[in-house]
DNA sequence: TACATTTACAATCGTCTTTATAGGATAAGT
DNA sequence: ACTTATCCTATAAAGACGATTGTAAATGTA
């Protein structure tokens, strides 16, 4: 599975979040340095993930981001298609079979896509964002021990 | 999971040689214009999976694509990875672990990633075009009879 | 040999997506 | 007011995607 830039980014910046004590905020601009993210681009992938109601924003001094929701309650799911858009193709939803007939011309080819997507979808719900953030965290302090673990 | 145009065209096109007696060829121009796949688009595709060791073909009068091998021994995972390119990211092969310091500056974004295409794989990997084909004759002979499942 | 058939291969092209960059408007603390 | 920092819109370069055009080469058949 490849991730967009602009995925990884965001899931960078909301790991970064989660390790700031809840209800404080971070900048755009010290997040944008410390990770070497274009800021400007940045700005625009905080302004989705806070209009999908994952982080929220203060203005004015002492302002920035931060999480809306507890990290244990956003799975990565949710963060990824925010920005990418819906994992799996579009269902049938109840009542509303629209048929589209002759457009998916094998059912074979959509079913092995929709199994694929369930099997991704599954991996993606069940890592969430406070997992990640402490995942995140040890690595750094095995980073800091100078010891190096190959898995 | 979304797939290219062209990876799905490369599956429409294997299921069919799938479906032709083992050892006939097919053409594409004949393919083309049932499936309503641009022709040329197609020549492409083939050529793909031809270098990958997925079809042969035959020039001249008569000639066409066929099986490399048999469609039991083909898996979706293969002709995926033919067309778009590997689906998990290069992972550290033994004994060259090139370290790469400060690229991947997340190991819990890049854990995910891992996991999730290892899931994506194990999907892939126990579908061979074999079972494709099946599916898509059943598929055929239930919209033969007129019989519509919603599933 | 001449010819029709069919793949092989290179080059090109318009459109969309990705990855940004720029400039200023807006809001909120101090 | 002034500063800080988000909000919003526009634009652009690069590459991927989907497809087209044109020519060459191989092969079977008359």
């Amino acid at each position: 599975m490849r991730l967009s830039k602009k995925t990884e980014y965001a899931l960078w910046a909301l790991i970064y979040a989660a390790q700031h004590p809840e209800g404080t905020t971070f900048q755009i601009k010290e997040l944008a340095e410390r990770n070497r993210i274009p800021k400007k681009f940045l700005e625009l992938i905080l302004l989705e993930l806070k209009n999908a109601g994952i982080v929220e924003s203060r203005r004015g001094v002492g302002g920035g981001y931060l999480l809306a929701r507890r990290p244990e309650t956003i799975r990565s799911l949710e963060i990824i298609e925010a920005i990418e858009g819906p994992v799996a193709p579009a269902k049938a939803r109840k009542g509303r079979g629209i048929k589209t007939p002759g457009k998916d011309s094998s059912s074979a080819v959509s079913r092995l896509v929709r199994e694929t997507s369930e099997a991704i979808e599954s991996v993606l719900d069940r890592w969430t964002l406070a997992d990640l953030a402490r995942e995140e965290q040890e690595a750094a302090e095995r980073r800091q021990r100078n010891v190096t673990y190959f898995i």
